[in-house]
DNA sequence: ACCTGAACACCGTTCAAGT
DNA sequence: ACCTGAACACCGTTCAAGT
């Protein structure tokens, strides 16, 4: 995180320059707006202000705010597999495992939902044009189709086509995170704690060898 | 749907006023704006320039932007909810009727991807504030649970907490929904279709008794 | 190369004024 | 009651100009 200290605009002197990496501030400034803010929230002049940047400045990095929120949405999905991989190998190459990449999943989701929704949501037009990250989001998707191959070669899990497999679990946990963070399940209640546990149990149940 | 003829904005007398039920056309033109639009391309002034009225003319109706959304999110829940109905009955209440349901629900999604971004977007903040948004919302899901206890007399599937089972199904079919309007799936392949077929077997299998 | 400020074409919303 | 146009405070983006 490149910040002013104290998070405060820096003063600038005249005719000073950023210089320090402006493509990193900038994605670092606009996943903290996201994340306080939505994407809605997301101005390219409150950005530019935050850093003590002109407005504009950011157009050297980015060809416009699309790509800027990309840049975002990338990072997600990096941070994101990491989570995935990190909860698989805590709890062992397993079920156990499994059940935790499923909770990774969901305390990202939770945790930072404007960041999850700007991943997902097709604010990235056309994404023929980003690369990277269609890249970056199957990587994280691949962490879920390795993850049902190991449990495959074990015996835990019914010898589908993996990928259809893993597509399926992913549009269970996408599903529950989805109504979690857009409020569709009861606030103030628990309920998605309870739901996350009755599916994971029906998951299970639905993946089973025979 | 209240069109002028041609689909062209109308020409408009000075002094003349709309005098047909203006808030209804409102929606309407909201709703077609969303559809080809999408959200972020809808605009209070090209609305009204589509009715042939003020851009303010429609501050009458609606308090602001947000609460004509959440009217066009509304007749979207209601629309789902007939949807699943017809579907259920269609197919005689049973087995059948479920999975039509699930068919239903997808067809709806993805004939009108960007309305139903608008139902569960969170474009509405606190819905609170919306009550009858959140009833329609809740009379759809409400469609879902009754199809989960008129199975659950028949011994179709488990006798768990019904809303419980029937968010979990909600969880399965919203998720393949998000992911094949949000471009996650591989294009061009078949794959939501695939993948629709897929997990409605594998559903069939998690909420099967024992 | 990198940054700047003025300018342009948009927004949603408010408000005094009209019928 | 219902509608209007001007005005206000915002946007993203472009561009000639600076270092």
């Amino acid at each position: 995180m490149v910040s002013s200290r104290g998070g405060r605009p820096r003063r600038k002197r005249a005719g000073q320059y950023h210089h320090g990496d402006l493509r990193r501030a900038l994605i670092d400034q606009a996943l903290r707006t996201i994340d306080k803010h939505g994407v809605e929230g997301l101005t390219l002049r409150a950005v530019g202000e935050a850093l003590a940047v002109s407005r504009t400045a950011l157009y050297r990095h980015f060809s416009d705010k699309q790509s800027l929120i990309a840049a975002v949405a990338r990072e997600g999905f990096r941070t994101l597999r990491l989570d995935l991989l990190a909860a698989w190998a805590r709890e062992g190459h397993g079920e156990a495992g499994f059940q935790a990449m499923g909770q990774a999943y969901l305390a990202f989701a939770v945790a930072r939902p404007s960041h999850y929704r700007v991943m997902f949501g097709r604010f990235v037009e056309s994404k023929a044009c980003d690369p990277e990250l269609v890249q970056e989001a199957e990587g994280a998707f691949q962490a879920l189709v390795d993850a049902v191959v190991a449990q495959q070669r074990e015996g835990l899990v019914r010898r589908d086509d993996p990928v259809m497999l893993a597509r399926f679990v992913w549009s269970v946990v996408h599903g529950i995170a989805m109504l979690t963070i857009d409020g569709q399940l009861p606030p103030d209640d628990g309920a998605p704690g309870r739901l996350s546990r009755y599916a994971s149990e029906r998951l299970r149940a639905a993946v089973a060898v025979e």
